[in-house]
Formats: C-alpha cells, structure tokens, sequence
DNA sequence: AACTAAGACAACCGCAGGAGT
DNA sequence: CACTCCTGCGGTTGTCTTAGT
C-alpha cells in the first residue's frame, strides 16, 4: 500500500503533495524524453504544467509515472541542455574574447551576455567565469571586481587572446574559423593538438604566465580608451549558421568585416601603440 | 590499481519582477 | 491596491570526470 492509497495524502495539501513528489538530482534519459516530448507538442512555457500534462500524455501511451519534475527545473533543463539549440564543448578564442568584453560591460549579466552568444547558455558562461577566471583572479592574489584585475585583463588577457586569434586563423586576414564545436559531433577538432586547439586550451592560464603588475595606474589615454576600441570594433552577435561566427548587432558592421585584414590590422596597431605609451 | 584533489559541468535555491485576479 | 502564481536570473552547491601521486 502506498501513501496515496493509505489515506495519508488525502491530508496533505497539494503544495505538500508536490514537495513530496518532486524528483531531484541529475535527469534520467526517460526524463529528457518525456520533457523533449512535452516541449515538442506543447512549446516552451507554462512550465509548472510539464509534470502534470507529461503525466497525461505518458499514461497514454505506457504505464510510465510522468515528471516528478518542479517546473524551475524542466525549464532549467530545457534551456541548458535539451534545446536543439544548445552547443556544448570548449569555449572558443573568440568566444572568450567576446564574453570578457561582454562582461566588463554588463558585470554579471549572465543572461544578457548568453544572448549575444547563441547556443551558449547563461549557466555555461557564468561556469566559466567562475571556474577560470576568478580562478586567475584568486591566483593573481587580487579582487576580480579590482582596477588591478580590470586592467591586467584589459591590457594582457584580451590582447593574448587577440594575438591568439589572429594566430590560430592562419593568416591576417584570415577570419575567425567557427570554433562551436561538440566534441561529441567534431571529433577532430578535440582530440589533434593543433596550434588552434592548443591556444584555445592554454589561452586561460596564460593570464597568470605573462602577468606582469603595471608599475602605476596612470594609463596613457590611448590605453585606458583601449577597451572602448575594442568593444566597438568587436561588437555584436555570433553567428553559428552562417560559418562566420559574428554579426554585428549595434554597429550594422558584420563579423565578417569586422575581423578583415585593415580592421586585424586595426585592433594590432591598438594594442602596440597601447604598449608603446605604456612604455 | 587505488586513492585523492582539482576541475568542469549540471542542477538547485532564493529572490525579484511581471502578469493575472 | 493587495495578493498569488509563474518565470527568469544570479549565486551557490552537488556530482561526475580527469589528472596526479
């Protein structure tokens, strides 16, 4: 006898029924099955739904119990692994490079920084910033929110991560090879060690390799407006469909553009002059 | 081979804001 | 206007995997 036929449940609330009910931890593949079939008939939405027209649909067809699902969490699911939309895999160069000018733009506005990477989700790139670049901030001995941190990123992480690119695509004009692979789907692009690969792999600890504290604060203009540059040059939405990687979305000026010989040549020239007046 | 630590990723929790009543 | 419910967001924790010893 369980405790809906001893009577017990009758007792209870139904928000307490549901406490009861609601299943946690990692999801099931019959679970994903039943919420990728739910989505599929219903849509996206209405999420606190799922578990009780999951248990509909399901009864029909099988003698399987349905979603013990909460509605946050069949909504957490979908957005961050179900949706066909979703890659999964390695955050490329220029992925890094955009959420770290993203980022100190928007501070922790994962959501709205997601959304300027399509197919990345809110929760993959706030992992990433906790995991690798606090990690650097904590190795680096100073606050991540500091002017310290703020500046050695600017003007080491950011221009490593430009020379890098620029490195990896071959040639100056090369333009940024869609690097949103599944390593599940793309084998080949994680398991060779290719100069690409391996900057791609090594590009974050980097930031602690060639860390060197500048001397003051007193960052010529050029420096200081560097960031700015950067941002404008670099502005706008990825691309997963086009093979190009990057649209522009404030500007109008695509990605496709934006990383052209004169315009690589551009943002080099920045980082040297931002150099040479440090110097 | 077994154990441990660290890293990466998935999932949960609490809160805030909006919509509906 | 007040209340409830739902959704979305950001912070945090849990779990699994991998690397090192």
């Amino acid at each position: 006898m369980d405790v809906y036929e001893s009577g017990f449940i009758s007792e209870m609330t139904p928000q307490s029924k549901e406490d009861m009910d609601v299943r946690k931890g990692p999801w099931t593949e019959e679970e994903d099955y039943m919420l990728k079939t739910y989505v599929n008939v219903h849509g996206e939405g209405s999420w606190n739904s799922v578990a009780r027209l999951s248990d509909m649909i399901f009864l029909i067809y099988s003698n399987d119990i349905g979603l013990k699902r909460s509605g946050k969490s069949c909504r957490l699911r979908w957005l961050n692994y179900l949706r066909p939309e979703v890659i999964r895999g390695n955050i490329s160069l220029q992925e890094q490079l955009l959420i770290l000018q993203l980022h100190s733009r928007w501070g922790n506005r994962w959501s709205k920084i997601a959304q300027q990477l399509p197919g990345r989700t809110d929760n993959e790139i706030k992992n990433y910033w906790r995991t690798r670049v606090l990690k650097q901030a904590k190795q680096l001995k100073c606050d991540v929110n500091s002017q310290e941190f703020r500046d050695t990123m600017r003007c080491v992480w950011i221009p490593r991560l430009i020379e890098r690119i620029c490195a990896s695509s071959g040639s100056p004009s090369a333009q940024p090879s869609t690097t949103y692979e599944k390593t599940s789907v793309l084998p080949e692009l994680s398991s060779t060690s290719s100069d690409s690969q391996d900057a791609q792999l090594s590009s974050v600890s980097d930031l602690t390799d060639c860390y060197n504290p500048p001397s003051n604060s007193n960052y010529p203009n050029s420096l200081q407006n560097g960031w700015g540059l950067w941002s404008e040059n670099l502005g706008g939405t990825w691309n997963i469909e086009d093979g190009v990687g990057f649209q522009a979305t404030e500007g109008g000026e695509s990605m496709e553009s934006v990383w052209n010989e004169e315009n690589i040549w551009f943002l080099r020239q920045q980082l040297y002059d931002d150099k040479d007046d440090m110097n």
